[in-house]
DNA sequence: ATCATATTTGTATTTACTCTCATTTTTTGA
DNA sequence: TCAAAAAATGAGAGTAAATACAAATATGAT
């Protein structure tokens, strides 16, 4: 596989320092998702980005601190992304079932993210569940409109993290299936309060957005 | 925080090689714990189980070998001990929430133990699912009893493993709450397809069994 | 175009660890 | 008790992180 360069040219004409910084995240975006965190060496993140090894150290104090930065980088991507997509929905109930949906879809999309964002919440969960800070918005905008009773918290929203990342990571194992994906999607809804009933109606409610019409959407 | 000797102990009389494997894994749970699996050295372990530096390698290929092999035998110990302790559970319903609530807070009691089953499961989540492959016995004979409907497959115990896993986590962290524990286990009963109203009131049914009394359960 | 500043370079050094293996010690079972 | 087998030892080779730093280079504001 040829070198992702995504924020490289994302920076392409800014500071010196922040193009450095992103050339060494996306050479860590490689070197994580085919190697994993323990395997990378910092020498060869360093290397593949076209930089000298102390180069490194002028950016980050060490691989933590650059896996931390790669998923963030790649989460307010995703985050943007999605955003511009889902501004169309008003009810809370289908922005949370199309953003649930389409991140994963997404990650599973472009799998080196996929695996750092993976990477990063087993490391941290608690910066991961960050990762997943647009559901909170949805989530009041559901009870605001009557359709959840639910406190939102931290926890909630971990455990609510914890289905998506373990779905995510199994499916970046075993390839993308659609059929798991949508279950995550349920268990999501059902975790959130909704009897299992309530889920699949909800689900059968915005098949037909275009962000699930990619793939067909067969509830 | 003094060394631990479980296993050590159980092996007393056993073979050489046996005893040896086990003052290391004794000696990895309390390294593992205290310092999490990166930082934790080989020799360190070696160390403090009283043995030389190359002793290790007769008996694990690497650090990693050595995380799931103490894993497995907290997981199995933790396993036993429930087992017998609701033998007495005929419904699989009520089998499956005290199971889970006491899989959970003896982890939370143990915090060294639930700290390896949190590190290998971040390592290796189909191995940790099988941690709680005595859930699948209990989903199915609540099948049976017609009191879930649900197919029982890997993909869901691994979500159901995400679940107790970020609460067993997040409460290493933070120090029991039982509030947060209890939630977990609804969250697990939605998900298997109770709706909200009838996973509180199995919750209820369970609050008086020895295993929850312990803690005064206010469901 | 110039130059003060910021950044990169790349080597050298220290530190810390993993893994190997020839040798020594301990265990086991007859 | 004894000898063969099993296990443990610990020094050493190899690897990479992390840091330092003086010299070289690139940058961008003017």
């Amino acid at each position: 596989m040829v070198m992702q360069t995504y924020f490289r040219q994302q920076a392409i004409g800014a500071q010196k320092r922040v193009r450095t910084r992103c050339a060494l995240i996306d050479s860590a975006i490689d070197v994580f998702s085919e190697k994993g965190f323990e395997e990378a060496s910092i020498s060869e993140i360093a290397l593949l980005a076209g930089l000298a090894n102390g180069t490194f150290y002028n950016h980050f104090r060490d691989k933590e601190e650059l896996v931390a930065a790669s998923a963030q980088a790649i989460a307010l991507e995703i985050a943007k992304q999605l955003d511009a997509r889902i501004a169309d929905l008003d009810s809370g109930l289908s922005r949370i079932i199309v953003a649930t949906y389409a991140f994963l879809r997404f990650a599973l999309r472009h799998k080196s993210w996929g695996a750092v964002l993976v990477e990063q919440f087993q490391r941290l969960p608690a910066s991961g569940a960050g990762v997943m800070e647009y559901l909170r918005g949805d989530i009041q905008r559901a009870v605001a409109q009557r359709r959840l009773e639910v406190v939102v918290d931290d926890f909630l929203l971990e455990q609510l993290a914890a289905l998506m990342i373990a779905s995510l990571r199994r499916q970046l194992a075993d390839g993308f299936q659609q059929p798991q994906l949508l279950r995550t999607c349920e268990y999501v809804l059902r975790v959130l309060g909704l009897t299992p009933k309530q889920a699949r109606r909800e689900l059968a409610g915005v098949a037909a957005h275009p962000l699930l019409v990619e793939d067909v959407v067969a509830v």
